[in-house]
DNA sequence: CTGTTAGCGCGTTCAA
DNA sequence: TTGAACGCGCTAACAG
């Protein structure tokens, strides 16, 4: 095990001290030109590299920030990520990817390993909002640790957060379907302990309401994002004697679903009934029937809460500012509801 | 900012030096059952929790391990991610992810950055086989850490391995797709100086010609891995006065790309062109029209170089052996190749 | 401009 | 069984 070389072995060569050597890789002003440079020199000729550990020690930052989200695999997350990349990397800053699977285990314990791991803070999209995580988030607060929720949010007191206009969004869809004629139209929901389900919902609702169609409760069904629950989930409606002629889901991958069974049925797509998902995933427009579905900006939406990120661990004194970004999403119509 | 507290406050409290509180709470065997207690009880009393970098700096591990893809927004290396995550969680290691976007620079970038991190090795799919990188792999080689490479691998010496046959795979579609009674095979390739393209091409040929058709190098093209790449290069063949019967491509996204442009130009999938893919991402299965595929069992090929990893760094003293696991592809035969 | 000293939090000698 | 002292690699405060 070849050791790797520090600033001491650099000093040592050049019969001076680690602390000149530290000062001169950092471009420390009071230092001469000429010992600036020979230090560079030297130490990229032994190849040296500043070890991060021993910094983050001594500062107290690691420059690595931990992000939490639900999967990987799935192209609106892998987005948020990419975008908070963009910004942090330039700042010197390393993003440790967490998944939990929606495990609520896995959630409560990612947190404390990334601050067992002295992360910066913790950019996340909650996959569970039950009594136990919140007790994990006020810890965090407490420690005064910078938390950044994304999309799935949770209101709580002094938690900075980005999220889309999931009412819009919701509502823009919902009225969209109602334009192309439907009457009766589904919402395929998932846990609404989360605001962004919470919201797609309520617009979902107000869309009915406002139209002067019948709000039916009945026609309200709660899923995780599965695409076997789409299927599930479309099962149940197919089988009712007052269908509905239209569905919005909260989630693409549940609206695949849903049109996989529609056709397993015999039924068509978008002529007996209309389906709209939510995340504007890939595959909803390489689809041979493309699904209409909300762009998230997912992108933007990771890059600023990147950039909150950073104003937060820079006002580490100052009181907790909460902030409060919302994008606006925007409905991309295609086949699925295309009448 | 409240500070977290360390074994020097515990050890105030209780009366007692660091040196006691840190055995104890390793569970040191010279120490009293009553003292181990205690430490341990007034550890929990005040929120103690090891600091992970002050531990990796002592011992110059940090129980971190770095996995490098192209990009994680992708059925296949997402999965691969899972089963490594598998395996080293429980053994107390983190997983940092990082991706490339196949970019040159950032995949050097990423090696280095991680370096600095003292990580403990470094589990990786490459995304580009220039001569550079040799270098940088040279590099990790000689500082002992170390490498396993996944998937997209470049033979190098010393370095271990866990790909799946890819040419049986390719093979095994080839041989399909023969048997479907197509003539004309044409090829969707990538970056040869990758070995599971280099062997993908390699299986294709060889099924082309042990059936007695004859090889034609002008149905073999390159492109990386882009829906719209695909489009771009069936364009190309299309436009062929003696056009190909099939298409093989080394990737699915590829293979989407080329049907949506076969089906642009008005003909049809299968019975026109038959099309068949690689890495059986789930949108395969999910379209109308499924696109017959390759399995390459991702979470097992995960979970396998996690596990090499494992032996690696237990054995960092004996000298390094190089090991290759190969697992065994499954051919899914779908709509697309069915006539 | 540069050297000395000290400390970040931990585990590990060597003594007692 | 416990304490004292040291070092991991680095930087910041204080001298000079």
């Amino acid at each position: 095990m070849k050791k790797k070389t520090t600033i001491y072995d650099i000093a040592k060569k050049l019969n001076l001290t680690a602390a000149t050597v530290s000062r001169a890789l950092n471009n420390n002003l009071k230092i001469s030109e000429n010992t600036r440079k020979l230090v560079h020199e030297t130490a990229i000729k032994m190849n040296y590299e500043q070890n991060r550990l021993a910094l983050a020690l001594k500062s107290g930052k690691s420059f690595n920030v931990g992000v939490i989200v639900p999967r990987i695999d799935n192209h609106f997350f892998a987005s948020v990520i990419r975008g908070i990349e963009d910004v942090l990397y330039p700042q010197g800053y390393h993003v440790i990817i967490c998944q939990t699977h929606d495990q609520e285990a896995l959630e409560i314990g990612n947190i404390n390993s990334l601050l067992n791991l002295q992360i910066d803070g913790i950019l996340m999209s909650i996959s569970n909002a039950k009594l136990e995580h919140i007790d994990s988030f006020n810890n965090l607060l407490k420690k005064n640790v910078p938390l950044i929720f994304f999309d799935r949010t949770k209101d709580i007191k002094g938690v900075s957060s980005v999220t889309i206009d999931d009412f819009k969004g919701a509502y823009d869809t919902t009225k969209h379907l109602i334009d192309q004629g439907c009457k009766r139209i589904a919402h395929f929901s998932n846990d609404r302990l989360l605001e962004i389900f919470k919201n797609r919902y309520l617009g979902y609702k107000q869309a009915i309401i406002d139209n002067g169609l019948e709000f039916d409760e009945n026609l309200v069904i709660e899923t995780t994002s599965k695409v076997e629950e789409g299927r599930k989930a479309a099962r149940l409606f197919l089988d009712m004697a007052n269908g509905p002629d239209a569905i919005f889901s909260s989630s693409d991958f549940v609206a695949l679903g849903a049109i996989q069974e529609i056709k397993a049925q015999g039924l068509r797509v978008p002529e007996d009934i209309c389906v709209a998902g939510f995340a504007n995933e890939p595959f909803t427009k390489f689809m041979e029937l493309s699904i209409t579905s909300v762009d998230q900006f997912p992108l933007e939406m990771g890059r600023t809460a990147a950039q909150i990120f950073l104003e937060e661990v820079k006002n580490t004194k100052e009181k907790r500012t909460e902030k409060k970004v919302v994008l606006t999403p925007k409905l991309i119509i295609r086949k699925s509801s295309l009448t």
